[in-house]
DNA sequence: GGTGAAACGGACCGTGGTCCGGTTTCATTC
DNA sequence: GAATGAAACCGGACCACGGTCCGTTTCACC
């Protein structure tokens, strides 16, 4: 029976019936949403789909936006995989302008797709510390490979802000703008701000 | 005994009970988040300090947002009339550059300090047809007299997208920025739209 | 198998939102 | 200026859902 030695990331320890609870509830939600979409699937019913009380749904997730995260997070998670080690433009190894616009792009048809469950994960979502953070980051680093001078982290947040999922719905469905439209504005946005 | 004729505008007539009732609704929301904040008071305490039931209540706004945003509407409405004929360089008769940096530090500080209200209010709220209609519609034709080229509908909404309450509490909150920097910090960002 | 800590579950609560029978208001008519 | 009828409004009982609480059960370790 192996030691469980104490490491530096050793977190205050999953127990097993906790972890399987968890597993229950994510496939849980996620099978209610792919079902009946993100807006009418009940907490109780997630509970109760995973065979557990709904004390736990909340003890796990702490509240309906923490749930919608969690269950936002695998593909997020494949997003920034994409980023970090995927192939160029969007992964290392293209040139940072050609990056940027990658990730735009993909940034922008990401939040379209997943826009329901965004907003419900609301500020527990996207908008977390750690999201928001690599996302930011991201932007920032490609804009000082490019260059730019200034306030990179306000010029970061200003270049992702317009690719939020309110602004984004308000562009397609008041205004009418459609993808094409709205992925080359973008791009000629990012070129005013790197041009300076 | 005047005849009513049927104006362009002459909305269904509103009876002489629910004006007054949105009055007192309006004067009782508007006194309870003076003295309990935004986030603690429940429609039916708004309901009860007007003397009407809550049916009344959401008979007038539709829900908890369309209150909130009736409740913003006014200050906002100041707001407009600012721009439309205040003094300069807000309103008109200074540059379109000086009006647009004005209007950016206007919003920027309104947003925060109704942001509670704003966040409240929704989608019902800044961002309902109105609001963003004229705001964006402002911030275009500011555009255009600068002689910006390009998508000016969207240029503008790039620039308004950093200033939405979501974004600047995180830039507050997280980011640990303060106003002076990130007014600079937008004007930087205008002049490079500007500049193109 | 004993023990303490952690997780479980479902009854319970508060609040946003709906519904419908009763009431008020107002234009019209006399 | 009183009667009238119908549309609009009123109010509060009612419902659904997010979130909490606490007695009970399970787990991991000894």
């Amino acid at each position: 029976m192996p030691i469980r030695l104490p490491l530096v990331e050793d977190e205050p320890q999953e127990r097993r019936d906790a972890a399987r609870n968890r597993e229950a509830l994510l496939a849980a939600a996620q099978s209610l949403i792919a079902e009946c979409g993100v807006g009418s699937i009940t907490m109780e019913a997630v509970a109760a789909r995973a065979g557990v009380g709904k004390g736990t749904v909340f003890r796990r997730f702490e509240s309906r936006e923490g749930l919608m995260a969690a269950v936002l997070d695998r593909s997020e998670t494949a997003f920034q995989a994409a980023i970090l080690s995927g192939s160029p433009p969007l992964g290392p190894g293209a040139e940072p302008m050609d990056r940027l616009l990658a990730f735009g792009h993909a940034r922008i048809e990401l939040n379209l797709l997943h826009r329901a469950l965004i907003s419900a994960a609301g500020r527990a979502g996207s908008r977390s510390y750690a999201a928001v953070s690599f996302t930011a980051m991201h932007v920032r680093y490609l804009l000082g490979e490019l260059g730019v001078r200034g306030d990179i982290a306000f010029l970061a947040t200003a270049l992702l802000a317009p690719l939020e999922v309110p602004i984004l719905e308000q562009q397609v469905e008041i205004e009418s703008m459609h993808l094409p439209r709205i992925t080359q504005a973008w791009d000629d946005l990012v070129r005013r701000v790197v041009a300076g």
